[in-house]
DNA sequence: AGATCAACGTAACATGCTGTAACAAAAGGC
DNA sequence: GCCTTTTGTTACAGCATGTTACGTTGATCT
């Protein structure tokens, strides 16, 4: 294989050519850019292996983009990120991201995921599945991440509704964290158009009895799905992940 | 694995020089910081394994700066401090500190302490789960630091508040010591968003109240929730501690 | 001992937060 | 288009927590 070639898009002109020449100094060829269009025009005019993409780009919406560019070409994007408040964004919904690095990275952890999506994404045929993949195991429970389901303990018989679900992803991405309702409903809007900073009324309330009524022994007495009275909720629950090729 | 890298984050010059030199003589690169900013600046500029973070950081609460930190980053973070009064700050919530150190410490242990919590994180997949867990036994009575839940001794059925269950843990953390009103209620509010000097009026007592109508076998001669006339209450009970991995 | 006064215990009330049933709206399925 | 399922809204009841008020306790002084 030839010089891979990767995309460095951030908005911050800093953080930009720090990258760039980081991976400049890796072996790689870098090639920064800071808008959508710039992104496009190096998709046009030559090949690029992988894109870096912030996930916070000026105003634009660095997820919006990845589903843009996602529906029109197979490039592996990963995700960095300043705030881990974003990282729930990305555990909401799979958006085609190939994997997600919070900032400030480790250099070394960065250039190894680098590599691994690339190795990742030679071996496999369609791009258009490549998404990072996991399987959370909790209590007896398992989510699998491959088919986006919920495997119950046993004898149990349940079947989670999309958005079900979706809550159960965003608490296990976020196991023994508090998080308030008004985090819960961006992580779970991801999907949306993005812009809904509107006061939401009692919808996640509703949708964490339903859950709990789904997925706790006793909803009465939650184990897994607890309240943070005055904050909103938590997953006390130690949850084990997996990692999928 | 290279040379570990830590952050050491006090306020007073001496404490941080003599820290730093400590570290630096046992085979450790350490770090300077006296302020969140410059803490969030050497995160950034390069890779980080552990911090050691002063509990008093001037007028700052390094229990706030440990909650933010951790919502952005997953680094090690053992606290350190001055007083065992903040000793009850720790208990009060898991912020999600790796370990508690007082001063004067015994520099063997704290270079044992900082070994394992350097061991304990490269095991760890994600860090999000890492925080003391204990388990504390007192008369029949277990609090499961697991669970987060109380368990009386037989046949009794007692549910505790969340907010009594704190209490419980800010006085299982300190027993034979005399807590003061503000101290205790301090303890109880790390959780919070941390400013609250206000005065509060007889929250406390009442709580202790409730407590004690729940815990003790005859409230109105309470053994073990005493008070300390004139300074505020004891918990004047031996207590024996269990850490969890 | 008795008087005095501050500290404490607690019942009763006030407030705010949460759980949830019941209804309404929206999204699919056929 | 009609029916079913999912999701959001509203309203109300229950609970957790804080506040106030008042009676009691205990220390101190004379």
């Amino acid at each position: 294989m030839s010089i891979p070639r990767l995309l460095v898009v951030d908005d911050d002109p800093e953080i930009r050519s720090m990258l760039t020449q980081f991976f400049q100094q890796n072996g790689f060829i870098a090639l920064p850019a800071a808008t959508e269009d710039q992104v496009r025009a190096h998709l046009k005019s030559g090949r690029i292996d992988l894109i870096l993409l912030d996930v916070m780009l000026g105003d634009e919406n660095g997820v919006e983009i990845c589903a843009r560019l996602r529906r029109e070409q197979d490039v592996p994007i990963i995700f960095v990120s300043a705030l881990s408040a974003d990282h729930q964004r990305m555990a909401g919904y799979e958006v085609g991201a190939d994997d997600y690095i919070a900032k400030p990275f480790n250099p070394q952890l960065l250039l190894a995921r680098v590599r691994a999506v690339m190795q990742r994404a030679r071996r496999t045929p369609s791009l258009a599945y490549r998404r990072r993949i996991r399987t959370f195991r909790f209590g007896g429970w398992v989510y699998d991440g491959k088919r986006d389901e919920v495997h119950a303990p046993d004898g149990y018989q349940v079947s989670l509704s999309q958005r079900e679900t979706a809550l159960l992803k965003v608490l296990l991405a976020n196991p023994h964290i508090p998080l308030t309702r008004d985090e819960i409903a961006a992580a779970l809007d991801v999907t949306g158009s993005g812009d809904k900073p509107e006061a939401q009324g009692r919808a996640i309330d509703v949708l964490v009895g339903r859950l709990r009524f789904k997925i706790e022994a006793n909803p009465k007495e939650p184990q897994m799905l607890r309240t943070a009275r005055g904050v909103g909720y938590v997953f006390a629950c130690d949850v084990a992940v997996e990692d999928e090729a």
